[in-house]
DNA sequence: AATGAATGAGAATTCATTCAT
DNA sequence: AATGAATGAATTCTCATTCAT
């Protein structure tokens, strides 16, 4: 960011644009979505838009690191110790629940990942975040099975992550009716699936 | 098309053109993939390109319905009868394995889909597939699984399609010694979860 | 028009868009008559042109619409009660006036009148304004000369109207010692038709 | 001409470009008009149509000096002896008679004149005709009207052509009832038009 | 001679970004 | 700090013309 916002209107202000941003990536996507478009449902100036973003890009980085930010917070939360003792089941829904509430109030977050592969900085962010995230679910694999590889885990890991975000994904965009229950089918198949690999053999 | 390619060298360039597209898509994107780009990459000139595709969402249509068409062929192989008899692990292995052979020699389908989400044409075509596919997952499930209700078989079958399709994406961009893990994992997960399915009461 | 221009500066800017405008056309004709070079005669950027013109078409409908606007503008100064008084004489010099001190400020106009045949948006601006302007002489001519039936006076103004503008737009073109001669002339010919025209009988 | 065409069929086969650009101008105006459109409807190769005419212009000077060519063969059998003997009303009649039968059966003559004020080349062939014609009158005019000085029969050469080739235009474009009325009103109105300069003194 | 696929300069339009007010 | 008019590079698409077959 360009410059933080110190008093009160200009924090209301680049909340507002961040809002925006994301209405206006989850209606069209990315690629899109104009800065003008971005300043002129956040009730802003475009020059005041580029006063606290350097660029568009400065935007979705924007998006991506708060949600960063608010994902770290709920697995702060949650200590490896008590993770690495829980059920299959109990695990899968600490993990989802806060994943889901998210999803339900961040829509954008499917369509600035889907464009994100592509773009150089922002990528990186995404990037950086799916790796910790994987890494971090690696490691706490690796602590409750510790008898399989380091690769082994990191495989479930990326399964589990993959899984569960685009579950998430489609849960936002099917019929009213079908949201709850992709949910409950996302944690049951997940639930089943660390049954599956509990119950491998070394 | 606006000029269906009669001779040879015809039915190569608009191949050449298929093909440069399909990789700009994969590495930039849909929407940063410029015509100009396209007609350079497949060393044809932008008239040339425009004397077959009336405007730039005609290739990606071109793109999606050719994938389509060779996954109704997949499909058409296999016949309804066959696959309700068989056990949960073969018919996922009859399900997921066309299709990783198509991931594996078209990378930009992840691309493509991502971005058809916004695109009105375009969406068309993807929604009306993956329509189709789901139903037909559905209806295979209904014949599977007679005591489920229909709502229970659409939503079985969104997942089984969602969770096929992304993991196999998911194999296509991580580093080469997961690619074959993941597709084994992803059949392994579908295998359980369907096994899961199938031991539920109505 | 996409912006309406409140500042001075922009009104300016709009005047000399629509001037470059108007001499573009009126030397290369309309379709040859590009956006960019009327954006580079006014001096300003291509960006800006398009901030007040939705596209190229706009500015033709923006000079014939203010072509209409005062056109009817020295007609409402015109009370029909007094026309219908005057002698054939009067009349003419009364209705040619005012178009002879436009068509020498106004360049363009028989050049957007000759493409506006063809382009679907412009054409009904242009053709809706002749309508008007012949229905108007019609119902001048019916209150002058009642004894004639309405397709009579409907022919009249026809030719009136075509004479009228064609011999005021070769007035334009011809060296300038015929300048005036062709609107003498123009004014003595209309003259001695509508005499002729008063003379018959039913 | 790039190459005469010295067969019959290569005689035929421009005969049919000519015609389909006379179609494809008087539809949607010269600049509008492409070569691959003339050559498709003509039935002819796009090389083809480059065979016979170097570029799209030379097809326009076809198109122009054919007009050009007919209505001097037209002249041509007007002896000037007879034409400065007749009375207004025939002279009229035999001026205009041909210029009807040919407008009815070339329609594309109006978007042409209109457009060729603005291409250099056209304009040239354009220019030339009317010049010719004008010429043509005014030395007609002055052997009737000798008392006139040369500027004042040009003035009038210049009143009679315009008024007389746009009312015959106008005839094309009306409604059909009122095609005929428009021709009928023409010959009057050059009629009342040439008595009265008959009328002047000196 | 005929064909029509191929070419690429050029036109309309968009949109990220700057900068005068 | 805020504003929003101005900028112009970049993009999509057309069409006159060429040239290999």
């Amino acid at each position: 960011m360009r410059r933080v916002p110190q008093q009160e209107r200009s924090q209301q202000r680049v909340a507002a644009i961040l809002k925006a941003a994301e209405q206006l990536i989850a209606e069209v996507g990315y690629d899109r979505t104009t800065t003008n478009a971005i300043a002129a449902r956040a009730g802003t100036a475009i020059g005041s838009l580029y006063q606290f973003f350097p660029n568009k890009e400065a935007i979705g980085q924007a998006l991506v690191s708060r949600y960063m930010r608010q994902q770290e917070e709920l697995f702060a939360k949650m200590s490896a110790a008590v993770l690495v003792e829980l059920a299959a089941e109990e695990l899968v829904a600490q993990l989802l629940e806060p994943m889901v509430e998210y999803y339900n109030s961040h829509l954008d977050l499917t369509a600035i990942f889907a464009t994100a592969h592509r773009s150089p900085d922002l990528m990186q962010d995404v990037a950086r975040f799916n790796q910790e995230l994987v890494e971090r679910l690696a490691g706490l694999f690796q602590l409750r099975y510790p008898r399989f590889s380091p690769a082994d885990c990191l495989t479930y890991a990326l399964v589990v992550r993959e899984v569960g975000g685009n579950l998430l994904g489609l849960s936002q965009v099917v019929a009213s009716n079908q949201q709850v229950r992709i949910v409950v089918e996302a944690k049951r198949l997940l639930t089943v699936y660390l049954r599956d690999v509990e119950s491998r053999p070394p």
